[in-house]
RNA sequence: GGCGCGGUGGCCGAGUGGCUAGGCAGAGGACUGCAAAUCCUUGUACGCCGGUUCGAUUCCGGCCCGUGCCUCCA
């Protein structure tokens, strides 16, 4: 069996991925609040923890994955309150939107996806046993975890209690027993979203969902738990206070979930995407411009620890290195394929902490051998392209297709055969500024022609 | 201020105590009427200063720079 490797955020190490269960796998990431289009940073994280699945369900029999809908929350309220639309259009519009552009990144919809909305029993439920062992308290409608009654507090990110005060931009409501507490639940105005609970009509805090969502459809302790960088404070923290504490589990931070992964941010031009500065990049314009490949293959050029700079460059180069991989696969679209396993270097690349920047390079190597490559080789080097391909989630595309060549969207072949005819004949009488003129013609159309020894060929420039 | 992360050749980007990362771009060559595509050749880089070591880009300490979090955030 393969070894997978993972950096754990709990240890602050690299570890041997051991599941609790070997014949299930479980798996919570945590998912978008729907509120609005998902921009790419959404997406790297979909992407990562897609190919993390993938990898997983390659080592063992049986995986679920497990990614949550935040659908209540404030600024859901907001983008309600200004365009003057009911919640569930815009949590349902954004999530399913959510799902399309994550699908065009090549990402599998999680096998659950829970909503928020639909958990309120099973929160309310967690908050009782947390008030029950004394490590929440309720007041003025509210209920607080009462971080001091949880001394572990603050071993995922290496923050204490004080540090998390020491910022003194902790919000410090009069009926905080310590600065330091955190909202399980909150009431709400009559016209705010709200629930009926023991403490009165109102919504649930951010952090009491994924705890509550995550054990139910996995049960504790499950194996990984994911999300972004940023999420490690305060989210996954109070996450892990939570359950634990749920549980009377306060001397194991492991008791919630065993490994911790988080991936780096994305920056545009190596600034943080903010609204303030406007370089927010949406997943959905993106993909009018670029197809998904190219977006998938650019989230997977850098370590998904690493800052990830996403630039027009990147961009570029991400399309270049599958146009080569596709222009392979054209020219060996002949050689039968034989269905085949994930080549073990690509394999093996990414268990060790999913290095797809080491899979890359392998599958570079196989690019790289098809030309002094035999019959036998070339054979097997398509093969091991496509198996790691649908791995990866790319060279889904048929090559033909993918290069331009019998693109009809947008172009009249007809004119283009006129003029290649025509410029054939000026070829053959050595004219050859008409020639070159035809073709700088065609150039302005945007097709490209690659003259061989078969004759002309023509394709549609993307 | 506190807690993290990172600084690798023109660019992107792995990795390692001594043994080629890889890609893109560039240069030279082959092929071509010229191109395109493709192929061949070509680059000895690891922020600074100390320390450990036979030997450090890789370990340790300090410093500088960049960046993220500490408030909602993938």
């Amino acid at each position: 069996m393969t070894i997978l490797a993972l950096h754990n955020t709990l240890t602050g190490r690299k570890e041997t991925f051991v599941p609790a269960d070997l014949a299930h796998v479980r798996v919570y990431a945590c998912g978008p609040t729907v509120y609005n289009y998902a921009h790419i940073g959404n997406g790297r994280m979909a992407v990562v923890f897609d190919q993390l699945v993938r990898v997983l369900r390659q080592l063992y029999p049986c995986v679920t994955y497990v990614s949550n809908i935040t659908d209540v929350d404030d600024k859901i309220m907001d983008a309600a309150r200004q365009t003057g639309e009911n919640i569930d259009t815009i949590t349902r519009r954004y999530e399913a939107i959510y799902n399309e552009d994550m699908a065009a990144l090549g990402v599998v919809k999680p096998d659950i996806q829970p909503r928020a909305t639909e958990h309120i029993g099973e929160m309310i439920a967690q908050i009782e046993q947390l008030i029950a062992r004394k490590h929440a308290y309720a007041a003025q409608g509210h209920v607080l975890f009462h971080v001091p009654s949880f001394p572990a507090y603050g071993g995922l990110s290496g923050r204490s209690r004080d540090d998390q005060i020491a910022g003194a931009r902790v919000e410090v409501s009069p009926f905080k027993k310590d600065p330091a507490d955190f909202v399980l639940w909150k009431p709400s105005a009559p016209d705010q979203p709200g629930w009926a609970s023991p403490w009165g009509r109102g919504r649930p805090g951010w952090h009491i969902e994924c705890s509550a969502m995550a054990e139910k459809h996995l049960g504790l302790p499950f194996d990984i738990h994911g999300g972004g960088a940023d999420l490690k404070f305060p989210h996954h923290e109070n996450e892990i206070a939570q359950s634990c504490c749920a549980h009377g589990r306060e001397d194991d931070l492991a008791a919630f979930a065993r490994y911790w992964v988080h991936n780096g941010f994305v920056t545009v031009e190596g600034e943080k995407m903010s609204k303030s500065i406007g370089n927010i990049r949406l997943v959905h314009d993106l993909i009018a411009h670029y197809p998904g490949e190219v977006l998938r293959l650019t989230l997977l050029s850098a370590h998904y620890r690493a800052p990830l700079s996403f630039t027009s460059d990147a961009l570029n180069q991400a399309r270049s290195t599958l146009d080569r991989y596709y222009r392979i696969l054209f020219d060996l679209k002949d050689v039968e394929a034989v269905a085949g396993d994930v080549p073990p270097a690509v394999m093996a690349a990414l268990c060790d902490d999913l290095n797809t920047p080491q899979a890359i390079a392998e599958l570079n190597a196989l690019a790289r051998d098809v030309a002094s490559a035999d019959a036998v080789q070339r054979r097997h080097i398509k093969s091991a392209l496509l198996a790691a391909g649908n791995f990866l989630g790319l060279l889904q595309a048929d090559p033909t297709q993918w290069l331009g060549y019998g693109v009809q969207d947008g172009v009249d072949g007809a004119v283009v055969e006129r003029l290649l005819q025509e410029r054939q004949q000026a070829r053959q009488s050595k004219d050859f500024s008409r020639a070159d003129e035809i073709r700088r013609e065609l150039s302005a159309m945007g097709i490209e022609i690659e003259d061989t020894p078969q004759g002309t060929k023509w394709r549609k420039a993307s």
